[in-house]
RNA sequence: GCCGCGUUGGUCAAUCGGUUAAGACGCAUCCCUUUCACGGAUGAAUGACGGGUUCGAUUCCCGUACGCGGUACCA
């Protein structure tokens, strides 16, 4: 058994990269780096039909938002390449021709006309969708029901043919999952599965085996999707001579939908308006646009945080965790069976928790970037840190940073004082018109002193300090939110808060 | 239909046979704060069902129900 800890991420390059996806290159990613192992992209585009440009670099992005950079990859190179399924084209061939001669495979000549005829012809109502199988393979057109010669007339002249894993009538195969423990499957149950198409490609079943093998791949983990074609593997595995270097497998859990039942799909994102990719993609082909975690305003750090606890704790009860944590907490076998339901609510929370545990130097290029989208200039890296400080346990996404802190970049908009008129007297507006020049003799601008110059001057006045917070409030911020009014007018300057005082009326 | 996997509060979940069945999110109430938050306190809310095994089952076994996944020349 190899010493050596090597795991694949292995997507195929058809959209975007979802939650599922993430996490499951998370899992690789903590228990590769945990164990001082190598993490591995290999691009799966074995689907000529259905790649789709742009893809692959969209999936790197991802990866590099998150963290999580492979250490080989179709990009980075590496000693076990190519990482591209399609550029090892011709090595899945050969290896499916072996299998045929050593009888583990054969020739399949029907068309897609002729299958889909075969399943209506035995279809009944205990057996819905008949299977390519032991049963029925004799009833078709391939190198087990047809002569030599004729087998080999067939392919002289061309006719397009698929190669086939024959599986065993009545055996079993089992496996150790490092999640679910030992697997069992009858093998006559499953399919004779297609392992190289008539263009000559390999399906996943096939490249999964020859490239974990050719990778010295150690550990496979996958969504159970996967888990009833494992036996398929499995054999392959055993029938190429390489099953003592078989990786140990591990099927991970769903994601599902927060509502109702069944896997976690972008259609559910759209209808329930979250994100469920983790940038932003939209499709070259459909022109379908679907929003990202990253321009939702969630920081990559929380992204991961929350995802890795989408199936897997550390027993301890501690939820907040930074990639470093979660390298050395992590561990496969407390990875839970059964899916979990993504629970946008709790998404956030984990955001807010590490936007507030987040220094300001960490915050200010996201938290500048947004700004800007929505419109607010922030030159001043100081001054933006300092409000960034200010109003950050306020800001669950980085969105919200706008709205929690325009105010001290852009004066508001007149407030309308009117709902405070009932309780307004006379004194208060002498009060008013008094703060700025008061303030303007202020020796220090800090905090404390405006505090006690503004209580000071409300003594005079008789004055309760409380009915006058909220309508200063109201002339600094435009509304009824935001850190301590002094601390405010402290971060803005004497000159603009007394500008905004200025624009005090009440009619 | 068949095969596989799963099932602790609304959600994420701890428990490796003995607990008043943790904790978190969300929700409710209260405190703090004459803003909004943060923080603190309290509360409501959980072992699908039926059989075993055992002195004792949420925990182990079997069955049922339910859910999910698979059943493609897609991954």
């Amino acid at each position: 058994m190899s010493q050596k800890i090597r795991v694949r991420f292995a997507p195929s390059p058809t959209g975007g990269l979802h939650l599922g996806g993430v996490r499951t290159v998370l899992y690789n990613y903590l228990f590769a780096r945990g164990l001082g192992g190598k993490f591995i992209l290999r691009i799966e585009d074995t689907d000529q039909s259905r790649f789709v440009p742009g893809a692959e670099d969209y999936i790197m992005d991802c990866l590099r938002w998150c963290g999580m950079e492979p250490d080989e990859s179709p990009e980075a190179g590496g000693p076990f390449g190519p990482y591209r399924q399609s550029e090892r084209k011709p090595s899945y061939r050969a290896f499916a021709e072996q299998l045929v001669q050593s009888g583990k495979a054969y020739y399949a000549f029907d068309t897609p006309a002729e299958l889909e005829e075969m399943r209506n012809r035995f279809k009944t109502a205990e057996n819905p969708t008949p299977q390519y199988d032991h049963h029925l393979r004799s009833k078709m057109r391939n190198s087990l029901s047809m002569g030599e010669d004729e087998v080999r007339r067939l392919i002289g002249e061309g006719v397009p043919y698929v190669i086939r894993i024959k599986m065993p009538a009545d055996e079993v195969v089992s496996f150790t999952d490092m999640i679910r423990g030992e697997v069992r499957f009858n093998t006559g149950i499953v399919d004779d599965k297609v392992l190289l198409k008539q263009d000559g490609m390999p399906t996943y079943h096939l490249a999964v085996v020859v490239d974990d093998h050719a990778m010295e791949i150690s550990h496979a983990f996958r969504g159970e999707e996967w888990l009833p074609s494992a036996p398929v593997h499995v054999l392959l595995w055993e029938y190429l001579g390489w099953k003592n270097s078989m990786p140990q497998f591990a099927h991970l859990p769903l994601i599902l939908k927060p509502d109702g039942n069944g896997k976690l799909s972008k259609r559910d994102g759209d209808r329930l308006g979250f994100p469920v990719f983790a940038m932003n993609w939209s499709d070259p082909r459909t022109g379908d646009f679907t929003q990202g975690f990253r321009e939702r305003g969630f920081l990559p750090e929380a992204f991961v945080n929350l995802l890795a606890m989408l199936g897997w704790n550390d027993g301890t009860g501690t939820e907040l965790f930074s990639m470093e944590e979660l390298i050395s907490a992590f561990s496969m076998d407390r990875v839970h069976k059964g899916g979990a339901k993504f629970d946008f609510e709790k998404a956030k929370w984990f955001n807010h928790e590490w936007i507030k545990r987040s220094s300001a130097d960490r915050l200010l290029p996201d938290v500048r970037q947004h700004l800007e989208a929505a419109g607010i200039t922030a030159n001043d890296d100081h001054y933006t840190k300092t409000v960034i400080d200010l109003v950050k346990e306020r800001c669950t996404l980085l969105p919200d940073f706008a709205e929690q802190a325009g105010f001290f970049f852009n004066r508001p908009a007149p407030p309308d004082l009117q709902p405070l008129a009932a309780k307004w007297s006379p004194e208060k507006t002498t009060f008013f018109r008094e703060l700025g020049p008061a303030l303007a003799t202020l020796q220090h601008w800090t905090a404390a002193d405006i505090e006690a110059c503004f209580k000071d001057l409300a003594q005079q006045h008789s004055l309760k300090v409380g009915e006058l917070q909220l309508p200063l409030r109201l002339l600094l911020v435009g509304g009824k939110f935001g850190p301590a009014v002094f601390s405010i007018a402290a971060t803005i300057g004497r000159e603009e808060t007394i500008s905004r005082i200025g624009a005090f009326r009440m009619d």
